[in-house]
RNA sequence: GGAGGGCUAGCGAAGUGGCCAAACGCGGCAGACUGUAAAUCUGCUCCCAGUCGGGUUCGGUGGUUCGAAUCCAUCGCCCUCCA
């Protein structure tokens, strides 16, 4: 790159600190060079690079998963670029893209809206909104004709979609691939030829995506964008990739306990790669962790717990994350009931003789479904009773204002009759 | 337009007239253990029921039969192949 030689040494300094930020935990860049060049030219001229990032409008529950590229987001904000964040009401109004057969549920403005709205409050509890801004794809992409549509499309092949690995995989094993779910990658290729990003983020499953933003930039005459992969973060399951289908994740929106406690439930040889994805800590502390991990010296119990304190404060703050520590400690390590138990109504009317059967007391107070499963929980020695453990399902408790009722080790109950 | 395959509990998947509330796996819940809601091991996992027993399930409806998830008819939905 001829520009080089124009930088001035505290300017090539500035390039490499900058590119130093950006290539960590990144697994890819497409191409190198090209960011490299990127990145001298906005220090050479002062022009901040225009970082895009695409939202799906239909889930705006934000979890630990989606915080990677966020995160990767934020060190592009601290190093001066600025977000341009997508949200994409247009490809969420047509219809989800996913192959799996769930009646596509369509979004109403309305509902798109709303969970813009949802996605700010969240993602600005790590991204810095001065240097963010935010766009709603139908802005370019209602106005396009049938022409318009057939345009792009034409600038595409069918061999070249089927490259893409999920449809590959789908057109090989004989699963339905709908004309319109190639519209997609199309789509989001053109949200970057609409605002001339400089740079993409994704993570690993959207390098096809972001490749198609360069092909398209390219055919209507624009600066192709970089492309950067980050790693995709397993769930809570250790084996699938964390998402709210799954159920395998912790949300950033979430109770400090429930927050602390998930934590604590990640599979220990993930630890390090939340730490390294996830957290806010520095490449020095991590290094020191994982060093202290390998020869012993950190006892994994008390990294895992110094996770779970991080994640909470990140999302709620240093107090919340000693109140849950505490929490975690007392009701998990040794067995004792918390202190912040809620208060359940019991109505009068539902004793007889001043006395209930713990089926019905535990279905009463809402800690169990169904008679079954409460049946069940008895019998299997989960339920207890003021600390004192029930065995018979039949047994008829008399129960008084105050009384703890606990099954298992999260539930619990603080009766109040009414 | 033609031919074929399928629809079973939260999910995946067996079962093709009674021994089926329905194998097995996953998930979930509980117990034990512990270094944690990690790992491991064990049990439970449709509903009602003072534990006997009863009720409702196998895409919908209607039949055949002493008896149907299993057979027949019909409707719906999904998929594949050929054109």
């Amino acid at each position: 790159m001829s520009d080089r030689v124009e930088l001035s040494p505290e300017q090539r300094a500035e390039v490499e600190r900058q590119l130093a930020v950006i290539r960590r935990g990144v697994v890819e860049i497409v191409p190198e060079e090209e960011l490299e060049a990127k990145v001298a030219e906005s220090v050479r001229t002062g022009r901040p690079l225009k970082v895009k990032l695409g939202l799906d409008p239909s889930a705006p529950d934000i979890h630990i998963g989606h915080t990677v590229v966020l995160h990767k987001l934020r060190q592009f904000q601290q190093l001066g670029h600025e977000v341009q964040l997508i949200i994409g009401d247009f490809t969420g109004r047509i219809g989800d893209p996913t192959g799996k057969s769930e009646t596509r549920k369509q979004l109403s403005e309305e509902d798109v809206k709303r969970n813009a709205e949802t996605y700010q409050k969240q993602i600005f509890k790590i991204l810095d909104p001065a240097r963010t801004t935010i766009h709603y794809n139908s802005a370019w992409l209602a106005p396009m004709s049938f022409a318009d549509v057939v345009g792009l499309a034409a600038k595409m092949t069918v061999a070249r979609m089927l490259e893409r690995d999920d449809f590959t995989k789908r057109y090989q094993s004989g699963q339905p691939i709908s004309i319109h779910e190639f519209f997609y990658p199309l789509m989001q290729g053109y949200d970057s030829v609409a605002l001339e990003s400089d740079i993409e983020l994704g993570g690993t499953d959207q390098k096809f995506n972001l490749l198609m933003g360069r092909m398209l930039q390219k055919e209507y005459g624009k600066a192709q964008q970089a492309a950067i992969m980050l790693p995709l973060l397993e769930g809570l399951d250790g084996v699938n990739k964390m998402s709210k289908s799954l159920g395998n994740y912790i949300g950033i929106d979430e109770e400090p306990n429930e927050i602390y406690g998930k934590a604590m439930s990640v599979p220990d040889e993930l630890m390090v790669k939340y730490y390294e994805l996830a957290t806010d800590i520095s490449l020095e502390e991590l290094e020191e962790l994982r060093r202290g991990l390998k020869d012993g010296s950190v006892h994994p119990r008390d990294a895992k717990m110094r996770l779970a304190r991080t994640f909470v404060r990140m999302y709620h703050g240093e107090e919340a994350a000693e109140a849950a520590e505490r929490h975690f400690v007392t009701v998990f390590q040794q067995r004792a009931l918390p202190d912040d138990i809620e208060s359940v109504d019991l109505r009068l009317s539902d004793l007889e003789d001043g006395t209930i059967r713990i089926v019905k007391l535990l279905t009463a107070l809402g800690l169990q479904q169904s008679g079954s499963e409460a049946r069940r929980s008895v019998q299997q020695g989960a339920v207890r009773v003021n600390e004192r453990r029930i065995e018979d399902p039949n047994e008829a408790i008399r129960p008084q204002d105050g009384d703890i009722v606990q099954v298992g080790k999260r539930k619990f109950a603080k009766i109040r009759l009414v």
